[in-house]
RNA sequence: GGAGGGAUACCCAAGCGGUCAACGGGGGCAGACUGUAAAUCUGCUGGCACAGCCUUCGGGGGUUCGAAUCCUCCUCCCUCCA
């Protein structure tokens, strides 16, 4: 097999579609560094696995000796949010942007190589496009082809509005990819419409149009949804190696082999073998393991993921204590200090309420004993360690008053 | 500009004068079990100084012994017509 029937293998695992793929055997074949563009929206710079799925491929091809163009879209952050309804999202100012960049580099080099990696700002170019520019850019494309995007599509079947700006941010988008001259740029599917407009633009332009390459969302930890912010089903890759590591222990026996996919970096051979071992009869629990020791050590360290896979038997096969826990020094009234409202003031649970109902479902323990009783008092002058359920811990000082 | 429809707890969604702190589903949490924070089963899912009390059904006012349920005004959303 060549290099380029190599290259291509890489790159297609994990990737949803190649458009098309002659081109770009043709474009890996002339050996010269492609530049590789990708945009990302200039708010939320709290990157997730999902996010990943398509840095991942960035550093592939960085790998591969080719260049990525990591395109930060403050200019179209900057004037509002395309989707017709959120008008009351705030507008970001330079500062925020320049914040939220810096935050962007602190994330992504943990996957991809700073020497390859060009950051750049499409209000660098945008911002000096006169109204002139702009209706010349317009000029390029059609609203039927336009409407051709599904969701203007449908909007538009359903009579519902459709603002003429929105029209502006795939053309903004594609120009982008003429500014920069994009040889490869790489999206999630649901992008796709977007990044062949870019194709288009550059073809008016003058210039070979750019490959694009679609990545699959990731399903979040319910493996359904897609994984998301607002949908609280995400990992985020600065969070702690216990938690990252905890939460991927989390995601079912099915969810894994798609994380393995989209995720690993482990020859598909190897997981082919794992998967057959599991059908074999192997424990589907170590398998995981093994992939969430390779996530965790990717973003913080193999000591860390050692750590957490540690901590982890510990705690949910030996039902052993974590290490560090919250403290609270509190102070009782007479009679000491009843039990569900401390748990509360803890930040155990978020009422008495749900205190009393933690209790009820014998949810709580008081130094590792099961305590059941709603009026379970503490008494003043001693600490305890609280636990609500297998994962919430808190060390409390009761204090005389 | 005109005519209709809608707004219920984290989300979806019942309820249409008392038995409603409000059915059901999703999500979340907990327990059991277990080879995992998988799967499965069960329970819980307004607040509080908790066998009692207090505040919730878009907002205000009203009718009534009693309202999420009826009347009225307001706000917002949707559909159709222009």
């Amino acid at each position: 097999m060549g290099e380029v029937d190599a290259a291509l293998e890489t790159l297609w695992r994990g990737a949803d579609e190649i458009i098309r793929e002659d081109e770009l055997r043709e474009r890996l074949a002339s050996g010269r560094p492609l530049r590789i563009k990708a945009g990302f929206d200039p708010t939320a710079p709290d990157l997730h696995l999902g996010h990943t799925v398509l840095i991942n491929k960035l550093r592939q091809f960085q790998d591969l000796g080719h260049q990525v163009v990591f395109l930060i879209g403050d200019f179209t952050g900057r004037i509002g949010d395309p989707s017709g309804r959120s008008a009351t999202r705030q507008p970001l100012t330079g500062e925020d942007v320049v914040r939220n960049a810096e935050t962007y580099r602190e994330q992504i080099f943990r996957i991809l190589d700073p020497d390859r990696t060009e950051v750049v700002f499409n209000s660098t170019w945008m911002g000096e496009m006169s109204a002139t520019d702009m209706i010349e850019l317009s000029a390029r494309y059609t609203v039927a082809r336009m409407l051709e995007r599904d969701d203007f599509h449908k909007r538009y079947q359903a009579n519902q509005s459709i603002a003429i700006h929105e029209f502006m941010y795939p053309l903004i988008q594609g120009y982008d990819s003429v500014a920069l001259r994009a040889d490869v740029e790489l999206g999630g599917t649901d992008q796709k419409f977007n990044l062949l407009v870019g194709r288009d633009l550059q073809r008016e332009y003058g210039q070979p149009p750019q490959v694009l390459i679609t990545t699959p969302v990731l399903e979040g930890l319910d493996g359904v949804q897609k994984m998301s912010k607002s949908l609280g089903n995400f990992i985020g890759i600065r969070e702690p190696a216990d938690e990252m590591f905890g939460k991927l222990m989390s995601i079912s026996d099915t969810l894994m082999w798609r994380y393995f996919e989209l995720l690993s970096f482990r020859p598909l051979a190897d997981i082919a073998r794992l998967r057959r071992e599991v059908e074999e009869g192997a424990n589907p629990r170590d398998v995981k393991v093994e992939l969430a020791d390779e996530l965790v050590t990717r973003f913080h360290d193999k000591a860390a993921a050692t750590a957490a896979h540690g901590s982890f038997v510990a705690r949910f096969r030996q039902g052993a204590m974590p290490d560090d826990m919250p403290e609270h020094a509190l102070e009782a009234g007479e009679g000491g200090r009843p039990l569900a409202m401390t748990l509360r003031d803890a930040g155990l649970v978020s009422s008495t309420s749900e205190a009393l109902r933690m209790l009820d479902q014998r949810a709580v323990r008081v130094d590792g004993e099961r305590v059941e009783s709603r009026d379970t008092t503490l008494e003043p002058g001693a600490a305890y360690v609280l636990q609500v359920g297998k994962r919430r811990f808190a060390r409390v000082n009761v204090k005389k008053v």
